[in-house]
RNA sequence: AGGCGCGUAGCUCAGUGGUAGAGCACUACCUUGACAUGGUAGUGGUCGGUGGUUCGAUCCCGCCCGCGCCUACCA
């Protein structure tokens, strides 16, 4: 083996090795686990946050898998309507050429080929992340079987009444020119005005003031609406206003929705741009009018001057054409609250078009039952609260697009606009008995993606067909997934799952964190902090980092800053961490309920336990390899006994934490144990024994030869869920030499939680044997001894169990505290000047003989002497007190009795070793 | 406005009703035959503030301060 760890030279051969040997499909006939992989867009590459979430979800497989159990981990990726178009588009336009140049049946080519491109990218970086999925079920939202399986749904809920068509006030993104969903339009709030503005009342000269954030809308008011009981406009309600600008006359209503201490107490009432207008205008059955056209430019319903003005230009004309009819009362500086489209980023408008919907609540009533009853769960709990809150209110789900991109609604039109709805067009006119003289046309608009990726959990296993797969791989173990697509996704899955399948999609919802960067921010390419995971395995210069970062921007004007930030984060670009360390890194940070900053020190401490691993392997390969001849018997040590104990403690633990997806405790177990007790104690326990000489410890080397294999090579299965890569690649050596067969560690068992049995006795010798060295250490280390110096120490006041110990154990410690004698001081020995160290009530003693200089022994003596003098105090206060030995538990009270106990010796220890020293300091 | 979460060492984060932990960073020493991507020893914290419950609170409860995020129709 190499002696430094390099996994560049391991990580893509081994991938290929699992791939072709076909070991990531299911197999056996263990309970299946499943999980579906939340599919991504095939928009781009993945980013971290893919990342992240598919380290967790191979981790649980690799898992289950070496559990035994029949495990599916079902790869895909989504079509995501509106941003591949928006890619795609934007790549023509770069070219000049736009997507009603080509007209849809060419454009669509272009969008498949996209889609052929981004998707093999994105199926390199998943190999790279070494994910165990099964690629022969490789899916994708567009394909033939998928969009069956959508225009099935679709028939199914139409026919059940719980689809319908409607002309509604829906989200409209002016750019895109399509209807939003709820969920896509994001409001923030942005530094507004509030236009307070005089509506003349049409007879009399009377007026009243409405207050608006968006003056233009005033040419589509119909009526303007004050509260019931506001007694300062009760004799106006009934009579007409006059709308200026326009010519028409509107009336005064009254309604419960108007606020009377907001403003004036008087709303304009624009029942086709508004949302809460519109609902007040159905109430009193105002007329609509519509004032836009798609771009949302002024259109033929309002007055001349004003129409084909954008929507800006418009509100700029009104006011201008209030203030110089002395119609505008003042303007105030205002917050409010802007809706833009998530993928346009432009103010999206309320308008009316013709949508198709879904009754969400009622399928919504069976999936918050689910959630409910405990069907499914949610991990971190906290979250079925955002679920149900976000149940119990759904509105209607507005599931048509205006895009090109997308599975086509299977609804036909007549000649009089009449919808028919089917699978096909043959399906339609059967269903309906139409005739071929009826001359049909199928609805241009494709449906929301959600739709399509709501029937997921399913349509990938062969619905609506009753497959054997569907049978056995549904309901799946558990979803991975980010809150963010709580709303859009895991609720919509539910709904559909519970519709089609009876069944809930998943059992488990494991909910996971944002990864951010390590300032704390959301990674973006706008804001230039995004990372692409292959740079963090392969490494990337800073040349090439700011080159990727600030390439192919939709802004070019913040170029410069994230060249900047990149130069100053990345000195010197990121070194190759390889996949393992990155995984590491991902599963550590995968604490609960809160979002990862990521931080690339991390990564590199990882990479470095992959180091300590690596070599770790060496060593016991190094002692192991050429001793298979070297048969006979096996005595264990007491250090194998120990190092088997602490093993099954942790094997023990990570089964515990896995279970609660704690894949951060999990980790550490897992990294404390490879680290601190194998390495720092276990291998350093080991040499003695693998260096002794003599036919009389023969036995003894061959046991701590075999318990070193069998040790590592369980270690090794214990870690490659998480770090399937080095774990293989030391397995595929190691394994032969600890007698067990088998061509990958990826289908080997995972040691079960109760292999091998915790020896409590070994653990307190090993204990006793640590403080002892490190008591040595201590000594050696603040005394600045050199640590190439052995040293002879003598041990006052050992007890028979000290003596017992010493003479079964006592070689250990020359090795590992580099010793050249240890010996007991008899009752009437001369003590010689020494620095000392407590285990119980032993002194170690290392004589001084020109080591140790006295002050800085008794400083350091002094320094322990406090601290024992402190925890005392402490223990005596609590004693003291009546309550407490009253109240507190015994076992509580009895640690207490023995820290005093404990204590009071150390001092009296500590300060008569204080005084032998200060004896030989001259003057004192 | 409502909901959720966070505040622990310089940084990133674990944690527990009973003497506060890790990694990184920092200091000193060390090329000891696995590993300098390393070893040994060490420095560093009134656990955001404040009341309460308790024999005992970093942990449980109330309030306050600071920071996130998510929902929501105040024109």
């Amino acid at each position: 083996m190499d002696k430094t760890y390099d996994p560049s030279s391991i990580e893509q051969r081994r991938y290929k090795e699992w791939e072709d040997s076909g070991w990531f499909a299911p197999a056996g006939d263990g309970d299946p686990y499943t999980i579906m992989i939340p599919p991504p867009n095939v928009t781009g590459t993945l980013h971290m946050g893919h990342a992240f979430q598919d380290t967790i979800m191979d981790a649980l497989i690799r898992y289950h898998r070496m559990l035994g159990r029949r495990t599916l981990w079902q790869p895909g990726m989504d079509h995501a309507g509106i941003a591949t178009q928006m890619v795609v588009e934007r790549q023509l336009n770069a070219k000049g050429v736009s997507r009603t140049d080509l007209g849809r049946e060419a454009f669509l080519e272009k969008v498949w080929e996209w889609k052929g491109q981004s998707g093999g990218a994105i199926a390199n970086q998943f190999r790279r992340l070494g994910v165990s999925m099964d690629w022969s079920r490789d899916c994708f939202t567009m394909d033939p079987e998928l969009q069956d399986a959508v225009r099935e749904a679709f028939v199914r809920l139409y026919d059940d009444g719980l689809i319908y068509r409607g002309k509604r006030l829906v989200n409209w993104d002016p750019v895109l020119h399509t209807a939003l969903s709820d969920l896509e339009v994001l409001s923030e709030e942005e530094d507004g005005f509030l236009w307070h503005m005089r509506y003349p009342l049409a007879d009399g000269d009377e007026h009243l003031v409405v207050a608006t954030t968006r003056p233009e809308t005033m040419l589509g008011d119909t009526a303007v609406a004050v509260h019931p009981e506001d007694e300062r406009y009760a004799h106006l309600v009934g009579r007409e206003v006059a709308l200026p600008l326009t010519g028409r006359r509107i009336p005064v209503i009254a309604d419960d929705y108007v606020d009377p201490e907001f403003g004036s107490g008087c709303v304009k009432i624009t029942p086709a741009h508004d949302f809460n207008d519109y609902e007040i205008g159905q109430r009193h059955s105002l007329e609509q009018i519509n004032i836009f056209t798609i771009d949302a430019a002024i259109n033929d319903n309002a007055p001349e001057d004003y129409q084909g003005l954008t929507r800006e230009d418009a509100r700029k004309k009104v006011v201008a054409d209030l203030e110089a009819l002395g119609l505008m009362e003042k303007i105030e500086p205002h917050k409010l609250m802007v809706p833009r489209g998530d993928r346009s980023g432009k103010v999206v408008e309320p308008y009316l078009t013709d949508q198709w919907y879904v009754r969400a609540s009622v399928l919504a009533k069976p999936a918050i039952e689910a959630v409910e009853n405990g069907s499914i769960r949610f991990v971190p709990e906290n979250w079925s609260k955002t679920y149900f809150e976000w149940m119990n209110n759904i509105e209607d789900w507005c599931i048509s697009r205006q895009l090109w991109w997308g599975h086509r609604i299977p609804a036909w039109y007549d000649a009089d606009g009449k919808a028919y709805v089917g699978n096909d067009e043959d399906d339609v006119r059967k269903r309906h008995s139409l005739g071929p003289d009826v001359v049909l046309t199928q609805d241009e608009d494709v449906l929301d993606t959600w739709f399509s990726s709501g029937l997921w959990p399913f349509s990938t296993l062969g619905w609506p067909g009753e497959t054997q797969e569907l049978k056995t791989y549904y309901p799946t173990s558990v979803l991975v997934t980010g809150f963010d697509i709580i709303f859009f996704w895991v609720a919509r899955m539910v709904m559909m799952g519970i519709k089609f399948m009876d069944d809930v999609p998943f059992h488990t919802v494991y909910i996971h964190g944002l990864v951010r960067d390590h300032a704390g921010q959301k990674m973006s390419k706008a804001k230039g902090n995004v990372l692409d995971p292959l740079d963090l395995i392969d490494g990337i210069d800073l040349e090439a980092l700011v080159e990727k970062r600030t390439s192919s921007m939709m802004q070019p004007h913040l170029k410069a800053g994230i060249e900047k930030a990149t130069r100053k984060d990345f000195p010197d670009g990121i070194p190759a961490f390889g996949t393992d360390a990155l995984r590491f890194s991902f599963l550590a940070s995968a604490t609960t309920g809160r979002d990862i900053r990521f931080d690339l020190h991390r990564v590199e401490g990882y990479r470095n336990f992959c180091n300590k691993l690596w070599n770790a392997a060496r060593f016991v390969l190094m002692n192991t390899e050429d001793k298979a001849g070297d048969t006979g018997d096996m005595t264990y040590s007491l250090a194998d006994r120990w190092i088997t104990s602490a093993l099954a403690r942790t094997t023990r633990a990570v089964h515990e934490h896995v279970a609660e997806y704690r894949f951060d405790l999990a980790a550490r177990a897992l990294y404390e144990f490879t680290w601190n007790e194998f390495c720092d104690w276990y291998l350093e326990l080991a040499k003695p024994v693998l260096t002794s000489e003599g036919d009389e410890h023969a036995s003894d080397r061959r046991g701590t030869r075999k318990c070193l294999l069998r040790t590592l090579e369980a270690l090794l299965r214990l870690l490659h869920p998480m770090m399937p890569y080095i774990t293989e690649e030391i397995w595929q050596r190691v394994a032969p030499l600890a007698g067990v067969e088998g061509d990958t560690i990826m289908l080997q068992p995972f040691p079960a939680d109760d292999d091998g049995t915790v020896d409590e006795a070994a653990e307190a010798d090993i204990d006793w044997l640590k403080q002892f060295v490190l008591g040595v250490r201590q000594i050696r280390g603040e005394m600045d001894i050199s640590p190439s110096r052995r040293l002879d120490v003598l041990l006052a006041g050992a007890s028979d169990a000290d003596r017992t110990r010493i003479a079964d154990h006592g070689t250990y410690l020359a090795s590992l505290a580099r010793l050249d004698s240890v010996n007991f001081l008899g009752e009437g020995d001369v003590e010689p000047p020494a620095a000392a160290a407590l285990l119980g009530d032993m002194r170690i003693l290392v004589p001084m003989a020109g080591l140790i200089d006295p002050e800085a022994e008794i400083n350091r003596l002094q320094r322990q002497l406090g601290k024992v003098q402190q925890d005392l105090k402490r223990s005596e206060g609590k004693l003291g007190n009546e309550k407490f030995v009253k109240n507190a538990p015994e076992a509580v009270v009895a640690t207490e009795r023995t820290r005093v106990e404990e204590g009071r010796a150390a001092v009296s220890q500590l300060e008569a070793q204080i005084e032998r020293i200060r004896l030989l300091i001259p003057g004192e």
